[in-house]
DNA sequence: CGCGTTTGACCTGCGC
DNA sequence: GCGCAGGTCAAACGCG
């Protein structure tokens, strides 16, 4: 499978790669795949990325460099997005919708002078720990206000959900009765390897490295990480039953960057704030794509409390190796358009749909709805395609 | 005492 | 098979 994906890959990368701008380290080793979405300012442009996604070549990019990549910007004074209302976006339909196809990146709102790096990586092999230090997409938008937004899923995100479940009832078990035999742990760590939840991966300006994000976690492991003098700290969601974890490690090349990387879905609502408060920026046209977790469509929307610090300063990023994901084309003046179909099906839903739509209703979309901008499901597009025209 | 963190040991997958 | 690196476990510890 793994090799089929490289394939694809290497085929996509062969399409793309006339338009596409070399920023990314592209010899690797890595076995993950994905797809770098890149546009400056003066002309939109996507890119593919390479191949060797690790932490380290995220940052290549000089920091200080001028903002070569300015991809999504919000001219609105008063942006409401933030890190939290990225998180808020469904996930399960990142996990969902694996295969598919074409998103339109017109449709991020960002803030001013913000950043982004859009990916989208749904992993269709079962995810190793190997496959993680190439998830990440290599060039990375470096402005303060910067954001970039990264995800991977399984591509068996649907299928592991099934056998999340089985894993997590396994947990639950371990967590109530003693400690199983080495035997059984073994197995239970063969299972969880086996099939992992949809991850996904943003990255932060931040001076914090745990950022809240309204859910609690627990530290359950820190590790060193190679070539690099920070550690990547684990964490899991305290809640129980809820096998929701999450890595969080600063870049060696700017310390100033945290990368926290989600993995799984809460099943639960956020114990810090109700959710209602952001219902305006979702909309229920995208929501057909949700699966399991978005039942629990009462999940509380956090405020990201740590935004209200000027320290935090999300990037985000789509991890995808599903370079099928997004038709792209550039129009004669250099811009990016969707060709055909500006529908991300990549989200289990409908750009299309959701540019037409303004309709603000609140829906749980589970961890990708707590990822992606809620007004990517929105209306910007059109508008934000204007404005670029106007210039 | 409960909860979270720390940290060394252990397990697993991968490359050579 | 071995070594490496990432991920996890779990006992010890700290804190309120």
């Amino acid at each position: 499978m793994e090799k089929k994906i490289k394939e694809d890959h290497h085929q996509e990368q062969q399409k793309e790669e006339p338009n596409s701008t070399k920023n990314t380290e592209t010899t690797t080793t890595s076995s993950t795949h994905m797809m770098n979405l890149i546009t400056t300012s003066d002309h939109h442009q996507m890119e593919l990325a390479g191949n060797n996604m690790n932490l380290s070549s995220i940052f290549d990019i000089p920091i200080s460099s001028p903002f070569a990549y300015s991809y999504f910007e919000d001219h609105s004074s008063n942006n409401p997005y933030s890190f939290l209302d990225l998180l808020r976006q469904d996930q399960h339909q990142f996990a969902s919708s694996s295969n598919s196809s074409s998103f339109s990146f017109n449709a991020f709102p960002l803030q001013n002078n913000t950043n982004h790096i859009f990916t989208y990586l749904p992993l269709s092999q079962p995810v190793t720990t190997k496959d993680e230090s190439s998830e990440v997409v290599s060039t990375t938008p470096t402005s303060p206000n910067s954001t970039s937004f990264s995800s991977s899923s399984n591509e068996a995100a649907n299928d592991n959900i099934n056998k999340e479940v089985t894993v997590k009832d396994q947990e639950d078990g371990d967590q109530h009765g003693p400690k199983g035999t080495k035997p059984q742990l073994k197995a239970k760590k063969k299972q969880q390897k086996k099939g992992r939840e949809a991850r996904f991966a943003f990255l932060t300006k931040s001076d914090i490295d745990n950022l809240d994000d309204g859910y609690r976690w627990r530290k359950y492991g820190q590790k060193a990480v190679k070539n690099s003098p920070y550690p990547r700290s684990y964490y899991r969601c305290t809640t129980v039953g809820c096998g929701v974890k999450k890595r969080v490690e600063r870049s060696s090349d700017d310390p100033s960057i945290v990368m926290t990387t989600y993995e799984g879905q809460h099943t639960h609502p956020s114990p810090m704030t109700p959710r209602g408060h952001i219902g305006m920026l979702t909309s229920p046209i995208l929501d057909h794509g949700a699966t399991t977790a978005s039942s629990s469509s009462s999940f509380s929307i956090p405020q990201p409390r740590y935004l209200l610090s000027q320290h935090h300063q999300p990037y985000n990023i789509m991890y995808n190796n599903s370079l099928s994901m997004i038709n792209r084309s550039s129009s004669s003046d250099g811009s990016f358009v969707n060709p055909g179909s500006s529908s991300f099906h990549g989200f289990g839903c409908d750009m299309s749909q959701a540019s037409t739509s303004t309709t603000s209703t609140i829906r749980d979309h589970g961890l990708l709805q707590d990822i992606l901008p809620s007004q990517i499901r929105s209306d910007t597009i059109n508008t934000r395609t204007n404005e670029e025209d106007n210039k």
